[in-house]
RNA sequence: CGGGAAGUAGCGCAGUGGCUAGCGCGCUUGGUUCGGGACCAAGAGGCCGUGGGUUCAAAUCCCACCUUCCCGACCA
C-alpha cells in the first residue's frame, strides 16, 4: 500500500477523551476513531490488526480440529429463558422489537445458541467429540464503557464450544484449547499468565483466565514470585490467618455492652472513637441471596468477596441489600448492623472472625455500637469459610511465601462447564450403551480487540507503537526521504514493488512531505521493520534498515534485503 | 445509578457580559526547501453541544436536557 493513498489519519496530540495509553495511541496512530461511547470504528490500519490477529487464532484453532461456524448476532428470547440467563444477565443484553412486536435480543455471548444447534443436529455418541468457534461481534449495554476499545458495547470475539460425551473427553478437549491459547497469545507476542478464576454466570466449576500484566488493567491477580501460584483476587484463598495483624486471641472474656456511636457508621470512624484498630471490628453485611437475607460477618479491616459468598450459598443472584431491607432485617439503619439479636437471617462468617474475641460490632439500633461481642455466647453460627478478598500481606496459599497483586487484563477466558447448557436446551446423545445422555460441554472465549489494545499497553515507547512482526499492520515500511529526487523515488518503488512480490506485506510512504514527518509518523504507527532510502545511501548503492523496537540500524544492499527482512519478521524460517 | 470534570474550526486549546470569536497544528493554492513534526505568501473552514430564560446586549450569567471522560457501583 503507498501512504499516499491510504486512510491513515495520525494525529500530533493526544484526544482529549483518552486516559490510557492504548487508546491514546490507537486513535493517534490512525487505527480506531470512536462513534459513541463503546463504540468503535476500525480504519484500514486498525482493521489490519484485528485480520492477523484473527489469521493466527484460525491456525491454532483448526490445528486442534476446530471446525468454524458463524452464529447469527440477533436471537430469541425463548433461548435465553430455557438456561434463565435472560434475567440473569439484565440490562447487559440489549433487547428491542421487531416490526410485529416480537421481542429479539442481540448475542452477548454464545452458549444458548450453539447449544441449540448441537441439540438439533447432533443425535449420536459418533458424532462427538466436536469443537466449534466462530469470530464475531458481540453486544453488551456495559454499564461503564472504558478505556477505547478494552470495555466496549460492541467487541469481537472469538468463541469456541466443545461438546463431548463424557468429563474426560471434556478434559482432553480443554486441554486442547488452553494449549491452543498458549499458542495464541505466544505468537501475537503478548506476555500472558494463564490463572485460575471465578465461572460467574457462565456456570461450571473451573475456569482459566488469560490475563497481560498492565497498569491500565481492570482486573487483579494474585501471583506468587517463589511457586509461581497464580489466581484472580476472586477466587485466591486466603490462609487461615494469613492476613497480618491478627485478632487478639484468647484474653478475658468482658461483658457485652452498648455504646454511644451518633452518626457514625464506618469501620473506620467507629474504630477512631472507641479508640482501637479495625482490627477489632466486625462487619456486618446484608446480602441478598435469592432474594433471602443474609449477613456476612468480615474482620474490619477485610474487604467481603462476594465471589467466594456467592459460590459457598449456591444462589443465583447475589446482591448488597438495599437501606430497606437492611431496616427490616436490622431494625436499624445502614451503618449499624450486627450479628447480635438478628432474627430469621442466616449468619455466615468469614474465617477472620473466628478466632475473635470481645470484638466490636453494631448494635442493631440507630447510633449504637456492641463491644465485647464474643461468638457463641452473643449470637451463634457455624458457618465459617473463606469469604473474604486476599490482601497483599496474606501469604501465598500454595507456599505460604508473601505474594503480590498486580493489574491485569483480561484477553481469554476458558470454562469447563459440565452440561449446564447442554441439559437446559436438549442436546442430548445416544452413548454406546444405548442410554441418552446430555453432552459435557467447555467453552473458550478471545477478546480480539483487546489483544490489539493489550499489545500496545505492554509494548510502546514515547514515540508510539512497537509491533510484533506477526500482528503489525504492516511488516515493513519503505521510506523514500525525498520524493523529488528521481534516483530516491525510483529505488523506493522498486523496493516497495520487490518487496511486496516477495511476500512481505510492505507499506510504502511515497508523501511529498519533509523527512521529518515521516520518521515521526512511522514511529508512531509501530511498524516493525523499516527502509529508509535516501541520497547519499543511493549514491553508495545501499539502503537503511532500522528496527522500530530496538532502533538498530544497518546498511544494507538491495540484493540482501529481501531475506535479511524475511529472517527479521521470521526467525523460525 | 451516585460523585467529579468537560463540550468554542478536522485536532489541541484561549476567550468569564460589549461591537466582525481567536491562537497553534492540520487543510487549499503558489513558491523555496528535503535524513527526525521546514519556510514565505495568499486562502478556505464556526447554529461557541441543544432548548429555554435573564439582559439594551450572552460563547460568557441562570435553568433544563444531550453528549463525552474519570472515580465508584456493576461486570462474562
Amino acid at each position: 500500500m503507498r501512504w499516499s493513498e491510504a486512510l491513515i489519519p495520525t494525529l500530533k496530540e493526544d484526544p482529549q477523551d483518552a486516559e490510557v495509553i492504548s487508546h491514546k495511541l490507537m486513535v493517534r496512530s490512525g487505527l480506531i476513531r470512536k462513534l459513541i461511547s463503546g463504540s468503535y470504528s476500525y480504519l484500514p490500519l486498525g482493521l489490519k490488526v484485528l485480520d492477523k490477529i484473527k489469521t493466527i487464532i484460525r491456525e491454532e484453532m483448526n490445528s486442534k480440529g476446530a471446525q468454524e461456524v458463524l452464529l447469527p448476532a440477533i436471537h430469541p428470547p425463548e433461548l435465553w429463558k430455557k438456561t434463565g440467563r435472560y434475567d440473569v444477565l439484565g440490562d447487559v443484553l440489549i433487547r428491542f422489537k421487531d416490526r410485529h412486536g416480537k421481542e429479539l435480543v442481540l448475542g452477548p455471548t454464545h452458549e444458548e445458541i450453539i447449544t441449540d444447534l448441537v441439540a438439533n443436529n447432533v443425535r449420536s455418541y459418533k458424532e462427538l467429540p466436536l469443537i466449534l468457534y466462530q469470530i464475531q461481534t458481540k453486544f453488551r449495554d456495559e454499564p461503564r464503557p472504558r478505556f477505547g476499545v478494552m470495555r466496549s458495547c460492541e467487541f469481537i470475539m472469538k468463541d469456541a464450544y466443545s461438546f463431548d460425551c463424557d468429563t474426560a473427553g471434556m478434559e482432553a478437549s480443554y486441554k486442547k484449547m488452553y494449549d491452543a491459547y498458549c499458542r495464541i497469545f505466544e505468537r501475537c507476542g503478548l506476555p500472558y499468565m494463564p490463572v485460575e478464576a471465578d465461572p460467574g454466570i457462565m456456570g461450571g466449576n473451573v475456569s482459566h483466565e488469560f490475563m497481560v500484566p498492565a497498569e491500565a488493567g481492570e482486573d487483579k491477580i494474585v501471583v506468587c514470585g517463589k511457586c509461581k501460584y497464580s489466581a484472580s483476587t476472586q477466587v485466591a484463598k486466603c490462609k487461615e490467618g494469613s492476613g497480618v495483624r491478627g485478632p487478639g486471641k484468647g484474653g478475658k472474656r468482658l461483658p457485652i455492652a452498648e455504646v454511644e456511636t451518633p452518626g457514625i457508621s464506618t469501620i473506620e470512624k467507629v474504630a477512631q472513637l472507641l479508640k482501637v484498630e479495625t482490627t477489632k471490628l466486625v462487619k456486618t453485611l446484608i446480602y441478598k441471596a435469592d432474594g433471602k437475607p443474609v449477613a456476612l460477618l468480615v474482620r474490619g479491616d477485610f474487604e467481603a468477596n462476594e465471589t467466594k459468598l456467592k459460590n459457598y450459598l449456591k444462589c443465583e443472584m447475589l446482591e448488597l441489600a438495599d437501606e430497606k431491607t437492611i431496616e427490616e432485617v436490622t431494625g436499624a439503619p445502614v451503618g449499624f448492623s450486627g450479628p447480635v439479636g438478628l432474627k430469621n437471617t442466616r449468619i455466615v462468617a468469614d474465617n477472620s472472625v473466628k478466632d475473635m474475641t470481645d470484638f466490636v460490632t453494631g448494635a442493631n439500633k440507630k447510633d449504637a455500637h456492641l463491644i465485647n461481642v464474643n461468638t457463641g455466647r452473643d449470637f451463634d453460627t457455624k458457618e465459617f469459610e473463606d469469604l473474604r478478598m486476599i490482601t497483599r500481606d496474606d501469604k501465598c496459599p500454595s507456599c505460604g511465601k508473601a505474594i503480590e497483586i498486580i493489574n491485569t487484563i483480561e484477553v481469554g477466558h476458558t470454562f469447563k462447564l459440565g452440561t449446564k447448557y447442554s441439559e437446559a436446551l436438549g442436546a442430548k446423545f445416544l452413548d454406546k450403551d444405548g442410554k441418552e445422555k446430555p453432552a459435557v460441554m467447555g467453552c473458550y472465549g478471545i477478546g480480539v480487540n483487546r489483544i490489539a489494545a493489550s499489545l500496545i499497553e505492554t509494548s510502546n515507547d514515547k514515540d508510539g507503537i512497537i509491533w510484533p512482526p506477526s500482528i503489525a499492520p504492516y511488516e515493513a515500511l519503505v521510506i523514500a526521504l525525498n520524493t523529488q529526487n528521481k534516483e530516491v523515488k525510483k529505488i523506493s518503488e522498486d523496493i516497495y514493488k520487490d518487496l511486496t512480490k516477495g511476500g512481505i506485506d510492505t507499506l510504502y510512504d511515497d508523501r511529498d512531505i519533509s523527512a521529518g514527518i515521516k520518521f515521526k509518523d512511522a514511529d508512531l504507527v509501530g511498524i516493525p521493520v523499516k527502509v529508509i532510502v535516501g541520497e547519499k545511501n543511493a549514491k553508495k548503492g545501499v539502503v537503511e534498515l532500522k528496527l522500530r523496537k530496538t532502533g538498530k540500524v544497518e546498511e544494507i544492499t538491495r540484493k540482501e534485503l529481501k531475506s535479511r527482512i524475511k529472517s527479521i519478521i521470521n526467525p523460525s524460517v
